[in-house]
DNA sequence: CCCTGTGAAGCGCTTCACAGCG
DNA sequence: CGCTGTGAAGCGCTTCACAGGG
């Protein structure tokens, strides 16, 4: 349903309130059958536990229960077994779950059943080191096509794959049918750099610029800013010390008091 | 982008209701009563509307609005009002915020008034490429120190800074007052290295490895991982592509409030 | 008018607690 | 009995809509 706020012209609706769409009854929907989507924060949490039940299917685990699992992934069990609920699952009551069935059914609802073939821009410090990070490659995401508008780096190759030049992204990634795009860029450069992934098709992205990316309607970006989490945990120091200070002119008399732990 | 708040200590699984109240927090950012804490989403949009402050401030702005400050920043006006009325700012009604007074109220709550000196853990690719990040200093995190335990990068510099041994952690930390810790060792290492900088004091902990970092209550940590991000990232694109119900071609009936913003 | 600040409603995720099956 | 699956309650964040100051 395309969100598209932030162009909403004022937004002077009928007076009254907005005419109720959902019919959702509060006792016994059970919001009907099939159809149920997967949480937003179930999905990331699908990958930790596939993460986990690949160690132990290694490991030769036959079966594993919600309590187990759940403490190897951090999290606790009800909320492991609700999860688990969003993707059809089935455990055994009284056993837990069959290791190997789990993993399929994890993977089968994550679509790792194959590979998805990534486009990484910018082969700078940090898209060097991406490039070469095993783990891609090793968990289905073979690194398709590296891109930079560097001439130095352009014609060399990194892990085995040719380093091309950002010009060619529409046809390179259309070759390879890329689905997933992964910015490393500079600031200044990721948001033309994703418009040239988006206009090649890619419709999933994983932006590293500390950047907002603007996308059109279906398209995926997520971000990872590691000045924002070094900032989150600046604040928790800080917070922890008690040395928050209370911003502005004398205002807001309440001050973090020490003695304030947490987590 | 794998906030994953809430990091729980992993405690034994005890049956009923757990009665000591030993360690474990009543679970909000709070543990001084009265203090309205800020919460943890905010903050994160924080660190955000600071990007878009600075870069404000760079071109000469004096006030803005939290329209245009909101879509700059990728989220709508009201989440950024209610966020700034969090940390008890104050714009001018009929006007907006003053940018430099703003700007120094978010850097004040993010506890970004003085640095805080950072310790990572792991020379290898990823850490490397971290090391050599120029966003951490020139951010107020200053590299204090790096640490791993292969003799082959022990000596060596980066970015002018000794790689000393994992097992000096302890003493180094101590001495130049770290606060925050970054992992980023291989998965097996992660448990152990993030014992050892808890043991030095380190109440704060970035993870880039691929594990849970089980931790003491008090210690907050955030983690980044790849493989989640990248699969969270597959999930979408099956779901495109009808292997999961709920998708037409053309209307994705259930978008993620991600960015949508026309320009 | 323009804008901010905010009570209140809405919504989604988390947690609880227990029914129910092996 | 042990453990899963789930209704229902709880909680926090988001969104709405408007009072109110400049």
């Amino acid at each position: 349903m395309t969100v598209d706020r932030g162009t909403r012209p004022a937004r002077r609706p009928v007076p009254t309130t907005r005419a109720h769409e959902d019919d959702l009854t509060p006792a016994g929907v059970d919001g009907g059958h099939g159809a149920r989507p997967v949480p937003e924060a179930t999905v990331a949490r699908l990958a930790v536990y596939l993460r986990v039940l690949t160690t132990l299917l290694g490991e030769g685990r036959g079966t594993v229960s919600s309590e187990e699992l759940a403490a190897a992934a951090g999290v606790n069990s009800a909320k492991l077994r609700k999860d688990l609920s969003h993707i059809g699952s089935s455990g055994v009551r009284g056993v837990g779950y069959d290791v190997s069935r789990l993993t399929a059914e994890v993977e089968a609802t994550l679509g790792l059943t194959r590979p998805h073939a990534v486009a990484l821009v910018g082969v700078g410090n940090l898209g060097h080191a991406l490039a070469g990070y095993g783990g891609f490659a090793q968990r289905g995401f073979p690194v398709a096509a590296l891109f930079d508008v560097d001439p130095a780096l352009v014609g060399t190759t990194v892990d085995g794959v040719e380093v091309e030049h950002a010009d060619s992204i529409p046809r390179v990634c259309a070759e390879r049918g890329v689905t997933i795009g992964v910015v490393a860029t500079p600031a200044p450069a990721a948001q033309q750099v994703c418009d040239h992934l988006v206009a090649a098709g890619v419709r999933s992205i994983l932006n590293f610029a500390p950047t907002v990316l603007v996308v059109p309607a279906g398209v995926e970006v997520r971000k990872v800013d590691l000045a924002v989490e070094m900032q989150v945990l600046s604040f928790h120091v800080a917070r922890r010390h008690g040395t928050v200070p209370a911003a502005g002119p004398a205002a807001t008399p309440r001050q973090t008091p020490r003695e304030a732990v947490s987590r």
